[in-house]
DNA sequence: GTGATTCGGTTGTCGCGTCAACCAATGCGG
DNA sequence: CCGCATTGGTTGACGCGACAACCGAATCAC
């Protein structure tokens, strides 16, 4: 009976009940654009960003699902569906051959080539937009703060969810 | 063919990333701490407490499905659960018939009583406690204006996560 | 009133994520 | 070498949420 629960303030509580709010709707409001728009979720999108991004455009699963907070089983399933709609192509590490290393294929490059727009899109109207450049940095730091207590190692922070301006990546074989 | 996207600067593209992330570690760690320690998803937990706050303790499923930000066919299936565990009962609304109240049980306002001081830990120790009181702010504004765009009837606004620490809500028949 | 429409809710089906079980390959101790 | 634990990955069963179909009740047109 630990009675001396620090209760929140009014402050503090209406804070986190608006950042619950957006942890709740953001995740939908990306998936729903991008699987109308590309067939895919944001998950999927994420995962063939990685890849895409790669070297050679290929990583271990192991690697790719701790880069993208997915359990080996999670990214085992999602990839097969990939594979089965030929966005990418898995074939055993010839250096460890326990290990399965993950390939985007043309068409998964196409695909995000097609879909980053539109997504790039959703994410200004729904979220950078709404904001000034002070609260863009101020929200920079405020997740790198909680982040720091959620993803003590980080592994999350090399995700990458665009394609930058420079060369385009698709058809770069 | 928009070859005119605005593609994401430096600076957003950083704060983006972290976001995301954010989003997508908070609901897993809410989740798994109400399911370790009180056996509740963090949607079960805050139907409760909707419930628990709601005056005679009861709501019908419609509003509390908006308020919830759920739909009505997963709030019945929760309801359904919740139902069979006694933590919740549903009955006809009696001035339409069409309707469905709910309300919370005494063991289902004692669980959430029990379970609340664990939960506050856990928010604090995740977020509030890495935050300034000006990020606090900030995280305030923010988020206010992200929701203004995702959640444009604030229809979440009303959610609680909490107990006051006022008269104490279980065992108030 | 009576028929058509809308509202409030429940039920069934399907897709995705989690968990546990499993298998092959590797590494390690002796 | 030979056990044995560990690593990397896949598979199957189960639970939850989304979607569509459905039903009774209320409402609206006239």
């Amino acid at each position: 009976m630990s009675a001396d629960t620090r209760w929140l303030s009014t402050e503090e509580s209406a804070a986190w009940v608006r950042l619950v709010a957006l942890a709740e709707l953001l995740p939908g409001a990306l998936d729903a654009q991008l699987q109308r728009d590309a067939g895919l979720t944001h998950f999927e999108y994420v995962a063939l960003m990685s890849l895409a991004e790669a070297p050679e455009r290929t990583m271990r699963m192991t690697e790719l699902a701790s880069r993208t907070n997915a359990t080996l089983p999670r990214l085992s399933h999602v990839a097969r569906r990939l594979e089965e709609r030929g966005l990418i192509r898995r074939f055993p590490c010839p250096t460890d051959r326990r290990a399965t290393n993950a390939t985007i294929t043309e068409a998964g490059l196409q695909l995000i080539a097609d879909a980053a727009p539109g997504h790039v899109e959703t994410v200004r109207a729904s979220v950078l937009d709404a904001l000034t450049p002070e609260q863009l940095e101020q929200l920079y730091a405020i997740a790198g703060a909680v982040l720091a207590r959620l993803d003590p190692d980080e592994r999350l922070a090399a995700t990458s969810c665009q394609f930058s301006e420079g060369p385009t990546l698709a058809r770069a074989g």
